[in-house]
Parts: C-alpha cells; sequence; structure tokens
DNA sequence: ACAGTAGCAGAATGATCATTCTGATACAAG
DNA sequence: CTTGTATCAGAATGATCATTCTGCTACTGT
C-alpha cells in the first residue's frame, strides 16, 4: 500500500506556478523547483513527467488561484464597467501585495517568452485572452444596452489589449498608483465614449 | 596592419538584433548568433565581449532601425494624433511583411524575458517607454492645445500601455487587420474623448 | 614575394541543466 | 516486527551552452 503523500499535484503545480511566475521557464531550473516546492525530482517526475508538462499544469492553476478570484466580478451576471474597475483594482493590489515592479501577468509572461515556438502554450495564452474578451464584451453590454454585439467585441478587444500592456507596464514601475491612473484614464475614455 | 574588417560593429549588431527580436534572449546561442551574423565567435567576443553586451548594444540599434523610422513621424513638431494612426500603421505592416504571428517588439520582448532581474537592460526599456510617452504626449498637445500637459502625460501613458499590450498581441495573431481594427477603436475612443 | 597580423573555423573547457538512477527511509498492513 | 512499497536525497548521465584557446588563412604594406 502506498504512503499517502505529503502532496497533491494541485499542490505541486500551484508551488511551481509562483516560481515560474516570478523567474520564467528559462530561468527556473529543476533544482529551484525542488526546492520551491519541496518536492523531490522523483514527485515532480512521477506527478508530472517533466517541467514543460508542470509548466502547462501551471496556466490552469492560474486561471483557478488568480484570474478567477479576481474576474468573477467581470463575468458575473449583469455586471457593468464598474466591476472591470474592481478587477483592476484587486490585481493591482495583489502585485503591490507581491512587491512592485512585478511579476506581471503569468499568461502574458508566457506569451512572449514561451509562446511563439510553443503551440500548447500559445493556446494556453488564447483561451486566456478569449476569457476576457468575453468577459469585457458582456459588461460593456450591460452597460450599454443599444451596444451591438460586434461593437462589443471590437471595444473588449481593445480592453484585452490594454490589460496586457498594463501588466507588461507594472513588471518596470514601482508604484501601484501609477497603474491605478493609467486605468482610470482608460476607463474613462470607455465610458465617456459609451455616453 | 589590420585586415580591413569584413564586417563593422553597427552591422553586427543588426544582424544580432534580428535574431535577439526572434528568438528571445535566453534562447539565441552563440551558435545561433555566429551562424546568424556571419561573424566568427572571436570576432563577436572582440567586438562586444559577450552575448549580454551584443545583446545591450542591441538596443541602440533597435531604436535606429525600428524604432526612429517609424516613430518619427509622431516626433515631428506639429504632428497631431493623425502621425500616430501612421506609426501603428507601419509597425503593423513591418509586422505582416516579417510574418504573423510575429516577433513583436524587441524592446516589451526583453521587458518581460529579460528587465526584472537585470538593471541595464530595464532602463533600456524605461527609455524607450520615455520616447514613446513624450512622442504621444506632444502628438495629444498639438491634436488638443487646450489640454493641460499633466492631462496629455496621463492620456500618453495610456497610449503607452496600449502600445506595448499591442505588440504583445502581435505574437499571437495571424491576421493584421485584427491589430488594425483594435488601434482604429482605441484612436477613435482618444479622438472622440478630445472633442 | 614576404613578413606580420587580423580574422577565421572549430576544438577544448568548464559550467549548468533536464532527466534518470541508486540506495536509503518511513509508512501501511498483516 | 516484518515485508512491501512509495517517497526521498542526492549522485550519475548526457546534453547544451558561453567562453577561451589553437592553429590556420588571407589580406596589408613594403
Amino acid at each position: 500500500m502506498p504512503r499517502s503523500t505529503s502532496f497533491t499535484s494541485e499542490e505541486l503545480a500551484d508551488r511551481a506556478l509562483q516560481h515560474f511566475w516570478a523567474n520564467g521557464f528559462h530561468a527556473s531550473s529543476m533544482d529551484d523547483l525542488v526546492r520551491a516546492t519541496g518536492v523531490s525530482r522523483h514527485g515532480i517526475y512521477a506527478s508530472f513527467g517533466g517541467k514543460k508538462t508542470l509548466f502547462l499544469a501551471c496556466f490552469d492553476r492560474y486561471q483557478t488561484a488568480v484570474v478567477t478570484p479576481a474576474f468573477k466580478v467581470v463575468e458575473a451576471p449583469g455586471a457593468t464597467l464598474e466591476s472591470v474597475a474592481d478587477y483592476f483594482e484587486r490585481q493591482i493590489s495583489l502585485g503591490e501585495s507581491m512587491g512592485l515592479p512585478g511579476y506581471g501577468c503569468f499568461v502574458a509572461n508566457s506569451a512572449t517568452e514561451v509562446a511563439p515556438d510553443d503551440p500548447e502554450v500559445m493556446e494556453q495564452v488564447a483561451l486566456h485572452n478569449s476569457r476576457l474578451r468575453r468577459g469585457f464584451a458582456s459588461n460593456l453590454q450591460n452597460t450599454s444596452p443599444e451596444l451591438d454585439t460586434q461593437q462589443a467585441i471590437q471595444l473588449a478587444n481593445v480592453m484585452v489589449i490594454f490589460t496586457n500592456g498594463l501588466w507588461t507596464m507594472s513588471r518596470s514601475v514601482s508604484d501601484g498608483d501609477e497603474l491605478r491612473q493609467a486605468v482610470q484614464n482608460f476607463l474613462t475614455l470607455l465610458t465617456e465614449n459609451l455616453k
């Protein structure tokens, strides 16, 4: 009979996510991951088969552990643009609590570091962006019901791009208020335009 | 007497830039760089001292070879927001001619791949963003003279963030028209707001 | 033509890394 | 307690990489 494992796959992936997020894929060695997760090489290889597979598993964990808690207000039925402000605020605070300049967005980081020559990572990036786009679009339509679906998607796309740029910026900015300013100015542009 | 070198430092850096831009810092080995530049190891080490120094030199080359040709219209005295549209259009066409999904922006890529734990790279990123911000801000003021400098800088900052997001997006988008759509929607937001 | 040297190709070096393997440990079930 | 097995720590392996070194090539100036 197996001894009960000292960790679940999800716990392992969660801890690996922290390290990949902070250091990127290339700069995270297996030694680092063993140290950071507290799980032996054997444990990692038995659970995930290798570094790359572990990395891919982190995208799921990132969605549940980071994206969903912040983005669910946007995805709530009937939510308006105000919830978008909540989403940004929550993520900016998270960045502050982890220290600025910060880690940015795990997905956006992977999009530039790994995705270009990795179809599996690129797919995860596309899924994430779709999720954001869908959420923003329904928000826009709830805020301004006369907006047609096409226009909403177009504007939502601009919001996705801004979001990606914001987390990129958060990697070289020390003061969260700079990010808040930019968010506020951007949201003002949007709401003024919807009037 | 020295034999005339078969390459200048700038030529070498230009060719290295192509490779770093396409593949990133970590994924570019010296073997790759020797092959891609046509310059021997000896030549590279004699000219630049190492991979990292060569990489840093690429930021200058990127400004002169890529940013300036596209961005000078924005920096021209009296230029208005229309020149911003030109800037985006030119860079999108460039991306198309190099193949989409593309390499994005060399600086933005480096910002997420290398900058976080490298002060020298982070400084180059900050310089680039300042350049964009300055250019955009003066454009905004030329377009709408009643805008005060503070407001112009704030809005310019939103534009910088959008720009970074756009090039990030260009790494996972196959159709340049998607980028053009987003640019047009974003610029509409801006100009509507300045009225 | 010839001496001197800058630049070349590619081998040698030493470090780092992902992955596999080995032997030891600790827990479960009888 | 004993056996079986899951897990562990860390050594061994084989690959890759940045950097240095070696011997050769081809140009320069005379």
